[in-house]
RNA sequence: GGGUGCUUAGCUCAGCUGGUAGAGCGUCGCCCUUACAAGGCGAAUGUCGCAGGUUCGAGUCCUGCAGCACCCA
């Protein structure tokens, strides 16, 4: 093996090799498993999150494919409408076109090119990656396949009356020019002001002074509202006031609605441009005035003055001309929460247009129903809350879109504006009998892109075609991504699984958390905070890195303090730290958190991980002698006999079979000790491996691979290994299976050691992506031998805790003292005393002569260790040692003593827990005496 | 206003059904011992946000409070 390990090389490699033999194909056999990918948007690249749960989901699809399982992950992307619309519009711009001047159709096709290139950047880093996709059965939301699925849904739910077109208030957004749904706004906290205004009474002197936070909508304005049970207003209730600016009278009106105590209790009310206002327009039947053109400009239902106006520029006129009327009473400071588009940042304006909606209650039924039965259950459980408040309260669903690039509405219009929907022109004329001189004109809109996106799961699979692929992977087996879509996706694909695919769309949610920077911020390009995760695997310098953060800047002005920022985060740039890696961190960092802080330390700790990887399998192969491992084929892939992860250890040279097994365990075959430990350590990994998978937490998945294959494999077992006979191949086997078990999370450098390792345990199969995932065996578990060896762990730790405290420098060999033996003790070190001189660095051991010369001391439950002082050893720094254990183990006697001298704890603790209490107070005051008296000696 | 989380070592976070507080990174010593200095060996470090309660026993269960974050209105 090469002496360096070399992510960049070897990632290549096997990339290519997986995917030109084609091994992420379903195997056609085997339980089915699938998971849908949720499609990443072709508006860009890749993104940490992205890295993230491509990860997740890849750990999963490997597992399930060594498993035996027959794996389908299906891939593709997402149209992403007026992401991907505004970004090539803008590109347009840039490069001097008009796209506004375009026909509709040469702009989709521009739009399509862009989708061409864009989708191709996003395969290539899925398959830096590595994920293991079927790339065959690539998707995109707006082929021909799943555009059909989406008319088809369309139409039906068109036809059961579930959608239907009408003038409602919707969220418009005003530099976009098209309506957008409830959850594509963002309220923003904004610094605003309260304008109180006086509206005179009609036939009085009376003045009704109002409190709002948009004047410019007064023009609009349809009454003045009060509480019925506010005693201020009771009188006026009925009457009318004369809306100022304008000719108009509004009545005065009672609504449970008003609050009190905000502003004056009064309230104008606006139908046409505020939600609440429009619902108590509806409540008292109030006319709905509409005084705002698309653009946001004033219309023609307000007076000539401010007609052409923009919204803005209309209120600083109106709040002048209000001032000059002596009907302005104040202006207050005023903290509100102004609506945004989450695309365009504009402020979003309620506005009265024709849109298309679902009823979305009638579909949510079956969903919420899903979720409280328990059928489809979410991961964390407690996630489901947030899927059902939402359900319990939903809206209909404005689907429409004053777009060009998505999927076009199906439905035609008469002369007349009757509404027809159907697949095309001639099935209408069919479905409706119209005559031919009936002339239709199709809807110009297109459909909310979630509105295909509802549909992934099953019309990836070729819905509503009858294919083996629905039959087989539908329902998938779960669904992977952050709880920040559960509205946006997760709860319409279920609404729309159950409808039309006849059940839930997935059996489980996986909801991950958010990818954030190290400080806790959410990635953002205006933030100069992202991470391209290629950039963490092959490195990249500090000055490409601050080009690549300022380059494009919305607001070019932040690039100076991102340029700072950037500096001092990463003063050398960032360094390569290969795929397997990045894939590792976001294992080990996927809790059950809901922010994940990306801790580039992490990731530079599970590099070195890798390396250690590699360089003990280089020990491996260095210390194995091939022509000696010649051992038989294990069985075919999926064999089901019990094994040692596929290979069946009996069969194995090198262990030399039934010559006696003093470890308590049933096998046929002898191994040396530290075999047996390794063994039984490795099963109880590989067991927790599973339960990890099972439950979804990859971070204990990571964290129990890297303990055992750092602290118990490398630490202990190669370092005995080394001081054995070297008459097993025990190494070999465990270094095998634990290349299988980590596969799953660092495809690229297990299946490079592996493919040394394989030929050696003879095994011809071509890839380790394709072999069986270790399975425990239990009768490998032993207890015993586990004992033995960790007694043997703390002979060696003593020592070289003694060792390090008293600063001998490791070379120094030195005499060890052995005092108190039992039994069994004895029996060890008879056992073990090579191992220990040459483990812990000694001379010799022996027992202590009867005048016990001046030591430092360690204690193992009875038994003494001692070193003598002599010439290397600070009697005063054993002292200081001494005492520090003293004065711990006083401590503990106290807390020991103090539990049990209480009756109620000896009469209601379980018994077991009182007498290992007993146990451990009976120790400490053994080791407790035994250390005084060394103490007093010295 | 309604809801959901979070608060454990300097940092990032584990801690399942209550039984002597853990990991990684960082820090501090001693070592370039031929798998690995991206390494080895050893060490230090916590009133588990605050206050009550339940219990023989609470980081863990209950209540209240504080701070932070997010979601919905």
């Amino acid at each position: 093996m090469e002496k360096t390990y070399n992510p960049k090389y070897i990632e290549q490699r096997w990339s290519n090799t997986w995917e030109d033999e084609k091994y992420f194909k379903p195997t056609g056999h085997g339980q089915p498993y699938c998971i849908v990918i949720p499609p990443p948007n072709v508006t860009g690249t890749l993104h940490m999150g992205h890295g993230f749960q491509h990860t997740l989901m890849d750990v999963l699809i490997r597992y399930h494919r060594m498993q035996g399982d027959n794996t389908l992950w299906q891939v593709g992307t997402d149209h992403a409408g007026i992401a991907t619309q505004m970004l090539v519009t803008q590109q347009l711009i840039s490069k001097g076109q008009d796209p506004y001047q375009m026909t509709r159709e040469k702009l989709v096709n521009k739009i399509w090119e862009w989708k061409e290139h864009s989708a191709g950047s996003i395969s290539q880093q899925m398959r830096r990656l590595g994920i293991s996709v079927d790339w065959d059965r690539e998707r995109f939301t707006m082929d021909k396949g799943l555009s059909k699925a989406v008319q088809k849904v369309f139409i039906d739910l068109y036809r059961e009356g579930l959608i239907y077109r009408g003038q409602r208030l919707v969220n418009w957004d005003p530099i976009l020019n098209t309506a957008v749904s409830d959850l594509e706004v963002i309220s923003e906290e904004t610094q605003g002001s309260l304008w109180y205004i006086n509206y005179p009474i009609e036939n009085g002197e009376e003045l009704l002074t109002i409190a709002t936070t948009r004047p410019e909508t007064m023009l609009g304005d349809a009454a003045i509202a009060v509480h019925p049970e506010d005693e201020r207003y009771q009188h006026l209730v009925g009457k009318f006031a004369l809306l100022p600016l304008t000719e108009r009278r509004i009545p005065i009106i009672a609504d449970e609605y008003v609050d009190r105590e905000f502003g004056t209790g009064c309230v104008k009310i606006t139908p046409a441009h505020d939600f609440n206002d429009y619902a108590i327009g509806k409540r008292h039947d109030l006319p709905m005035i509409n005084i705002m053109n698309p653009n946001a400009t004033i219309n023609d239902n307000a007076p000539k003055k401010y007609q052409g106006l923009d919204r803005f520029e209309a209120r600083k006129q109106i709040v002048a001309d209000l001032k000059a009327a002596n009907l302005l009473v104040k202006i207050e400071p005023h903290n509100l929460k102004v609506p945004k588009g989450d695309r365009s940042s504009a402020v979003i304006e309620p506005l009265l247009t024709d849109q298309w909606f679902v009823k979305a209650n009638v579909l949510a039924k079956p969903a919420i129903e899903a979720v409280e039965s328990g059928k489809l259950k979410f991961v964390p459980e407690n996630w489901s809350k947030t899927y059902l408040q939402w359900l319990y309260n939903i809206e209909d669903w404005c689907i429409s879109r004053q777009l060009i690039w998505g999927h076009r509405i199906p439905a035609w219009y008469d002369e007349n504006n009757n509404i027809y929907v159907g697949e095309n022109e001639e099935e209408i004329r069919d479905h409706y009998k119209l005559n031919a001189n009936v002339s239709l004109t199709q809807d110009e809109d297109v459909l909310d892109t979630w509105f295909s996106s509802a549909l992934w799961p099953f019309s990836t699979l070729g819905w509503p075609e009858k294919t083996p692929e629905l039959k087989n992977f539908y329902p998938n087996n779960v669904l992977v991504t952050g709880f920040d879509i559960i509205f946006f996706w997760v709860a319409r694909m279920v609404m729309m699984g159950m409808k039309f695919a006849g059940d839930i769309p997935f059996h489980e949610v996986y909801i991950t958390g958010l990818i954030r920077d190290p400080q806790g911020q959410k990635m953002s390009k205006s933030k100069g905070n992202v991470l391209d995760p290629i950039d963490l695997v092959d490195g990249i310098s500090l000055k490409d890195l601050i080009t690549k953060r300022t380059t494009n800047l919305m607001q070019a002005d932040l690039a100076e303090k991102i340029e700072k920022a950037t500096k001092k985060d990463f003063p050398d740039g960032i360094k390569a730290h290969g795929m397997d890696a990045l894939r590792f961190t976001f294992c080990a960092l996927a809790s059950t958190g809901r922010d994940i802080n990306f801790d580039l330390n992490r990731l530079d700790g599970y590099r070195s991980f890798c390396n250690k990887l590699w360089n003990a399998s280089r020990f491996v192969m260095m210390n194995i002698e091939p022509n000696e491992l010649k051992a038989p084929s294990s069985p075919g892939q999926f064999g089901t006999e019990p094994n040692l992860g596929g290979h069946p250890i009996k069969a194995c040279p090198g262990l030399d079979p039934g010559s006696g097994d003093d470890f308590g365990t049933k096998l046929q075959y002898s191994v040396t000790e530290s075999d047996a430990w390794i063994l039984s350590r490795l099963q109880q990994t590989i067991k927790t491996c599973h339960e990890s998978i099972a439950n979804y937490r990859f971070d204990l998945l990571a964290q129990t691979l890297y303990e055992f294959i750092w602290h118990e494999y490398c630490d202990w077992y190669l370092e005995l290994y080394k001081v054995s006979d070297k008459t097993s191949n025990t190494i070999l086997i465990v270094l095998e299976t634990i290349l299988r078990l980590i596969h799953p999370i660092m495809p690229f450098i297990s299946e490079e050691i592996w493919q040394r390792v394989a030929p050696l345990l003879n095994i011809d199969r071509p890839t380790i992506m394709l072999e069986q995932y270790p399975v425990a065996d239990e009768q490998l578990i032993n207890k015993k031998i586990e004992q033995e060896i960790n007694w043997l762990q703390q002979i060696i730790i003593s020592v070289r805790n003694i060792r390090g405290e008293m600063n001998i420098t490791p070379n120094k060999k030195i005499p060890l003292l052995i005092k108190n033996a039992n039994k069994q003790d004895q029996a060890y070190l008879d056992k073990y005393k090579e191992i220990i001189i040459k483990l812990a660095k000694l001379e010799l051991i022996e027992n202590t002569p009867e005048k016990l010369p001046a030591t430092a001391t360690a204690l193992i439950n009875q038994l003494e260790l001692h070193i003598p002082l002599a010439d290397i050893i600070d009697v005063a720094a054993e002292r200081g040692r001494l005492e520090k254990s003293i004065n711990k183990l006083k401590i503990e006697i106290q807390k020991s003593e103090a539990k049990l001298n209480n009756i109620n704890y000896i009469n209601r603790a379980p018994e077991k827990i009182v007498a290992t209490e007993k146990a451990r107070l009976a120790e400490n005051q053994t080791a407790l005496a035994k250390l005084t008296s060394q103490f007093d000696k010295l």
